[in-house]
DNA sequence: TCATCCACGC
DNA sequence: GACGTACGTGGATGAT
């Protein structure tokens, strides 16, 4: 088999990566788009060429050898971003794990080596593969010698042959230089001869063939102008010719030989995209297919499988875990423990820990400290043996979140490829995945998998935290996330109580008004169809009944609820509609979604927090989600009178924040205008519009308040005029305006915005006030939606992110205040800027008080906290 | 099993 | 001008 050599532009290769890929960075804050690129383009070459022997060349210094023929070449060039020249060390300890030969040198160009080993490989006898971005690379195209120009991005390349390079180019690979001799390059600074751009060059040379050629017989050029310009610059051309050639006889110190391509390490190179933050790419190293080989070929660690605990087994500080294969940590089967500490590591079955009085002792001993992963987890877990958990001083689950909350997968595994540990399997490669999930028939091999997974707690919390203190993340995790962990399992494991039958009767009704409906709809439509399904309406709606369609999905019409309202009072099947869908949302989703969630051996409902999931540092909920539970709507407001508390004579107390967010911003923005709304208790839509409509309070119409209250709703979440236009059915323009004016209004939001945007661009990342984080590599983006995404997200993060910290403190601090009051009174739920409590009636007051206290004091700002508290006898009456 | 559409909350 | 536009969860449908 002959030989086949693959020579890469480097330089021009991480250009156009650079150029092509947002700004990514990995978890430390460095640069890595153009690595990645780079590695995705290297990856594919591997792979689809195969190659004997492979050179990336890398320009050397900033003068060559072209620098004595024309002082100026290459001049006005706009000088490498730092982002970029910062990323080229780590493109050579790149190419050093893929064990590929790089090479510069000193005084000559990229181009120069490459010609010079194209040219050995070609006498030779070897196939040569030329990759760059550069379209002068096309001179050394020949028979043996294909050059690829990436077109657009970088997986988007050009393949030349003496063939193609003809047919796209109408030219012949020695014409290249010709042509650029003619032509010029600008990015060069290479003059050519004015007025001769590609079309006249290619003219000229179909005629002529070479420069040499047309200048022998210049007298037969037609056109006066061109023949002018052709006989001043002469020299100007043959200079640029001259420039423009590649030196193929360099003095380069290696060979062909040299150059000898014998596969990567697969371990060297999973290691440096651990690092990198390269996770979509591990599966690409060859090797990770074959899941199973892997897994055989894990080195062998050593464990023990434990009969009984006993106390001495817990010395110093253990990692702890415990496995379970569903989701739904509050029914689901556990399927066994595993602790790793200084003795060593060992698996401990669900059996052997849930009976032993040890166990629970070292457990609930706050001195005894424990790494875990997911702390909420485990304190239910623990909890449904009845076992409490103190002394957990570290979480992997949380902290890798903080590092990098838009990482969308933390598990352990996960996290730890990202941080170069690969001693460990994918639970799918263990356990399968889908209707195939389950323990693998050899028991060794999940208990194993199990104890690998604790051992990487106890491995990687050094790493984490040295990330995170790196990142003054600490206090984040020790003071707020981590404590919060706890108080929010024990909120999932007290479980909300819930009255069953309220529900079952609220959804007997519906399922009577939804009959109705229905039938009055198909007699309306004419037809019986499938109401549920917009691909069926649409066609009733559009066609048949010929109303207008408004907007189209990709799949259809679009029926969707703000269409249908503007085709209000078009025909009366419009308003059944909407209010089929609405009902059916109530019966579909909190009628019987919710029934299908209660415990049966409490009549509880028992949600999820997760904790480690949104980009902005909210809490989210699953099964159920309780944080949308309808309230704007009275008929699905009713749904809130199904929650109850969980003892006869208490109550549900509801407390919420009263504009945390604009507070928020108030506050950061430092915007006296703002601050002094707050201070004074204005009701703050009214005292927008007066500042964005300049009229006094009397003077705002409900339709002012109306338009203030969405602006400042699009301030909150960082929706674009777009949007707003979309909520106030009003036109972008008309949106932009309003915008504008709020802008004028709070020059100090103004400042924030413009201040916001930038820093995050210089720095990659926002932060909230307790020093979240969310990386916002789009916002350096050429795409003009994806960048203004990103600048609104820079806008609204620190807002939303800094209420979600403050709610969270309130959480912590009320959870300790309560146990230390000694009151019956415990959290249930949280939603985004409300707390949900349970309270024996008599402790009603006094725990009002104290909410409002804590929430209003979780942290000082330069506005005042406002804090609504309320109770009743159903989370429906607490309003 | 997955994508799409729709709708609920903050 | 850029064509997709706050964050989530979940149900129903329909194609695979």
């Amino acid at each position: 088999m002959s030989n086949k050599l693959i020579l890469i532009d480097g330089n021009s290769i991480a250009y156009r990566a650079f150029f092509a890929l947002p700004l990514l960075n990995n978890d430390k804050g460095v640069y890595t788009n153009a690595v990645y690129g780079f590695t995705t383009m290297l990856l594919r070459i591997l792979e689809e060429e195969k190659p004997s022997h492979v050179l990336v060349a890398f320009d050397a210094g900033k003068t060559t050898f072209r620098h004595e023929t024309y002082k100026e070449y290459k001049g006005g060039r706009q000088k490498t971003p730092p982002e970029l020249s910062e990323q080229f060390p780590l493109l050579r300890e790149l190419l050093d794990a893929f064990q590929i030969k790089h090479y510069q040198l000193e005084n000559f160009e990229a181009d120069d080596i490459i010609g010079t080993i194209s040219k050995q490989a070609k006498q030779d006898g070897w196939n040569v593969k030329v990759i760059s971005g550069d379209k002068d690379l096309l001179q050394l195209v020949s028979e043996k010698i294909d050059v690829s120009v990436t077109k657009k991005g970088i997986s988007d390349v050009m393949n030349y042959t003496p063939d193609t390079l003809k047919e796209d180019m109408e030219i012949s690979p020695d014409q290249v230089i010709d042509l650029k001799a003619l032509m010029g390059d600008k990015s060069d600074n290479i003059p050519g001869v004015p007025g001769v751009g590609q079309k006249t060059a290619v003219k000229l040379l179909k005629e002529y063939q070479t420069l040499e050629n047309l200048y022998d017989h210049l007298d037969e050029v037609s056109g006066k102008k061109l023949k002018e310009n052709l006989t001043n610059h002469k020299d100007d051309a043959f200079m640029s010719k001259d420039l423009a050639t590649i030196n193929q006889s360099s003095p380069i110190e290696i060979s062909v030989k040299d150059t000898l391509y014998d596969g990567y390490d697969a371990t060297n190179l999973r290691n440096l995209f651990g690092e990198l933050g390269f996770s979509s790419l591990m599966g690409r190293i060859s090797g990770d297919e074959e899941a199973d080989v892997e897994s055989t070929t894990l080195e062998a660690i050593d464990f023990e499988k434990i009969e009984s605990i006993s106390e001495d087994l817990f010395t110093g500080v253990a990692a702890f875990d415990i496995e379970i294969l569903e989701e739904n940590y509050h029914r689901e089967q556990m399927i066994g423990a595993s602790l790793v500490n200084e003795k060593g590591k060992f698996f401990i079955p669900i059996d052997v820990f849930k009976e032993s009085t040890a166990f629970k002792r070292w457990a609930e001993d706050s001195s005894k400290k424990k790494y875990v992963f997911d702390a909420k987890k485990i304190t239910v877990l623990l909890n449904r043996f009845e076992i409490g958990i103190e002394g957990i001083s570290f979480d992997l689950l949380l902290a890798s979140y903080l590092i990098n909350p838009s990482e969308n997968n933390h598990d352990i595994p996960a996290i730890s490829h990202r941080f170069g540990k690969t001693a460990i399997q994918f639970d799918d490669e263990v356990y399968g995945k889908g209707a195939k999930k389950g323990l693998p028939d050899e028991e060794d091999k999940w208990i194993e998998h199990i104890v690998r997974k604790t051992t990487m707690i106890y491995e990687l919390k050094k790493q984490m935290e040295d990330e995170l203190e790196g990142n003054k993340q600490l206090d984040l995790l020790y003071e707020l996330e981590l404590p919060l962990a706890l108080v929010l399992g024990e909120m999932e494991a007290r479980g909300v109580k819930v009255d069953s039958s309220r529900l079952v009767e609220m959804g007997k009704e519906l399922t009577e008004r939804l009959k109705v409906l229905e039938e009055e709809v198909y007699e309306l439509a004419g037809e019986k169809f499938n109401l549920n399904s917009p691909k069926q309406l649409g066609p009733i709606l559009f066609e048949k009944l010929e109303l207008p369609a408004i907007k189209k999905t990709k799949t259809g019409y679009s029926t969707s609820a703000d269409v249908l309202e503007q085709l209000q009072g078009k025909h009366p099947i419009i308003e059944k509609i909407l209010l089929y869908r609405q009902l059916k949302k109530l019966d579909s989703t909190y009628i019987a979604g919710l029934l299908r969630e209660v415990f049966k051996q409490d009549e509880k409902i028992h949600t999820r927090f997760n904790q480690a999931l949104t980009q902005t540092g909210r809490l989210s909920s699953i099964d159920p989600n309780l944080q949308n539970i309808p309230i704007r709507i009275e008929e699905g407001r009713k749904i809130r009178q199904a929650f109850i508390p969980s003892k006869a004579g208490w109550k549900m107390l509801a407390a919420d924040y009263s504009q945390i967010e604009l507070r928020v911003l108030a506050h950061i923005a430092e915007d006296e205008k703002l601050q002094a709304a707050f201070q004074q208790d204005k009701d703050i839509h009214t005292q927008t519009a007066m500042d964005v409509f300049h009229v006094s309070e009397k003077d705002v119409t409900s339709n002012m308040r109306r338009q203030a209250k969405a602006v400042n709703f699009g301030i909150v979440y960082g929706i674009s005029d777009y949007g707003l236009s979309q909520s106030l059915g009003i036109t972008r323009k008309e949106a932009k305006k309003f915008i504008e004016r709020y802008l004028e209004s709070y020059p100090s939001v103004r400042d924030y915005m413009k201040d916001i945007v930038a820093k995050a661009k210089q720095d990659g990342f926002v932060t909230t006030i307790m020093n979240r984080r969310r990386y916002l590599p789009d916002i350096t983006s050429r795409n003009f939606n994806v960048r203004s995404f990103a600048e609104r997200t820079a806008m609204n993060t620190p807002i939303q992110g800094s209420a979600a910290d403050i709610i969270k403190l309130a959480m912590i601090e009320l959870d300790r205040r309560l146990k230390e009051a000694e009151v019956k009174a415990r959290l249930l739920l949280q939603v985004h800027d409300e707390l949900i409590l349970e309270v024996p009636e008599e402790e009603v007051d006094k725990i009002s008080d104290l909410v409002a206290e804590v929430m209003e004091n979780a942290i000082e700002l330069s506005v005042p906290l406002k804090v609504d508290v309320s109770h009743g006898d159903t989370w429906y009456d607490a309003k």
